[in-house]
DNA sequence: TCTGGGGTCCTAGGACCC
DNA sequence: TCTGGGGTCCTAGGACCC
């Protein structure tokens, strides 16, 4: 059977699952269906907050990024669980396990939600036939719920899925823009943000259609090169292809955290900076890579943010190169105020046995003899195998090939493995 | 008695080199 | 006799997204 779309348009679709980990929490648990749940981050501590929350818990106004203390006054009987990361990347890995079953061509955006390119894939039926038996099988093997677009490319398929959640599916056409995507306040449109659309605003672009049909100059002038894309995309214009590698080479490993409460005294925040740098160094160990560069971040108590950075001779990724070097950016850098959060970053990431050390001249030759110089340069230039599930520590070596061969894992396979060591 | 933590991409200026 | 122009690297910060 052939497809019944054009022979050079694409069918993609945007699979986009609906409050992710309270409906993984919920499928976890059905006890919590139907009850108002939110996960946030330190539910003890005064600075948590929502960071998503199952639609009972919206109908009372809570919503994601609210402060909790906030969300339990709009909702006092509110369930607050912390998230368990373990039990979404898992939960994850069975999501992108059933659109690999309809295409090679999977793109994980996030960990939870993907683009799909289907154009080849006729012989799962029509477009709106696959999308439903996706929906289907993500609901039955897994209990979790999500909304599917489908568009001729990336951004409508983003735009379409938003439409219509929870479990919605929603189709737009190029001949369905002027109608169901320029009406659209241009806030709305992903990529543009609470400050580009109030620059958008000053030059009276107020609804996606004024910015389809603004002046380029002026948008130029105004946004630079992204003002040019963002019209083309609210022409319904957007080449980018489905890319299933696109996700797979890390640019970069931080942790951060906020403190419980503004510290000033230089010896508790270089115990924060340890535990930091402990965290980061096993991230980047386990991805088998080093880091170039290391940046810290420190947020003052009026929440003024820095960032400084430090490239290295050396890449490195052991605990205490990586504390000696965010201490001394630290000490350079840190102005004495009390401190709010604390971040260590590793950038310019590269694989661990391609890593070229910065030779000098006694050592070259010796090192010299263990990996020829230009190959070990050109293996550089090589993407490493990351993924976009960065781990799943939980399954073991038997488990996991289960995952790739067996259609018929289901929740009770994902969720009644090792509990989370946290 | 407010506003987390994990990222990506882009821009812009200065240093430095030719 | 006062100041070109292109290119790369490094760093900082902004904006955005989930």
């Amino acid at each position: 059977m052939k497809s019944m779309y054009p022979k050079n348009g694409r069918v993609i679709l945007h699979v986009d699952m609906n409050s992710f980990y309270a409906s993984v929490e919920m499928a976890y648990d059905p006890s919590l269906k139907g009850k108002p749940l939110a996960i946030a981050g330190n539910p003890e501590e005064r600075r948590g907050i929502i960071v998503t929350c199952s639609y009972e818990a919206r109908s009372y106004g809570v919503k994601t990024t609210m402060p909790l203390w906030e969300a339990k006054k709009l909702c006092p009987h509110l369930i607050v669980k912390r998230p368990d990361f373990n039990r979404y990347r898992a939960a994850s890995m069975g999501m992108f396990e059933i659109l690999n079953q309809f295409s090679t061509l999977v793109e994980p955006v996030s960990i939870d939600e993907g683009y799909v390119d289907i154009t080849n894939s006729y012989e799962w039926g029509a477009p709106p036939e696959i999308a439903k038996l996706i929906q289907q099988r993500l609901l039955r093997q897994l209990d979790l719920p999500c909304s599917i677009g489908i568009a001729p490319n990336k951004f409508l398929a983003k735009m379409a899925s938003d439409m219509k959640k929870p479990l919605g599916i929603t189709i737009l056409r190029k001949r369905d823009i002027p109608k169901v995507l320029w009406p659209l306040e241009v806030g709305e449109m992903h990529g543009v943000g609470k400050k580009t659309a109030e620059k958008l605003n000053t030059i009276h672009i107020h609804t996606i259609e004024d910015l389809a049909k603004a002046n380029e100059i002026q948008l130029k002038s105004l946004l630079g090169i992204n003002g040019i894309r963002l019209k083309e995309r609210a022409n319904g214009i957007d080449n980018r292809p489905v890319d299933p590698d696109a996700v797979s080479d890390f640019k970069s490993i931080g942790n951060s955290t906020t403190l419980p409460m503004d510290v000033a005294n230089q010896q508790e925040l270089f115990s924060v900076l340890e535990k930091l740098a402990e965290k980061v160094s096993v991230r980047l160990k386990r991805k088998d890579v080093l880091a170039k560069t290391i940046a810290i971040t420190i947020r003052y108590k009026d929440r003024k943010t820095i960032t400084r950075s430090k490239k290295l001779l050396n890449p490195i990724s052991s605990r205490d190169e990586i504390l000696g070097a965010a201490k001394q950016i630290f000490l350079r850098n840190w102005s004495g105020e009390a401190v709010r959060l604390l971040g260590i970053t590793g950038n310019d990431l590269v694989e661990k046995d391609h890593a070229v050390k910065q030779l000098d001249l006694f050592s070259y030759e010796e090192d010299a003899k263990k990996e020829p110089l230009i190959d070990a340069v050109s293996k550089l230039k090589e993407k490493f195998g990351a993924h976009i599930i960065e781990q799943a520590s939980h399954l073991t070596q038997e488990q996991k090939p289960q995952i790739g061969t067996d259609t018929s894992f289901n929740k009770d396979f994902l969720y009644k493995t090792k509990k989370d060591t946290d």
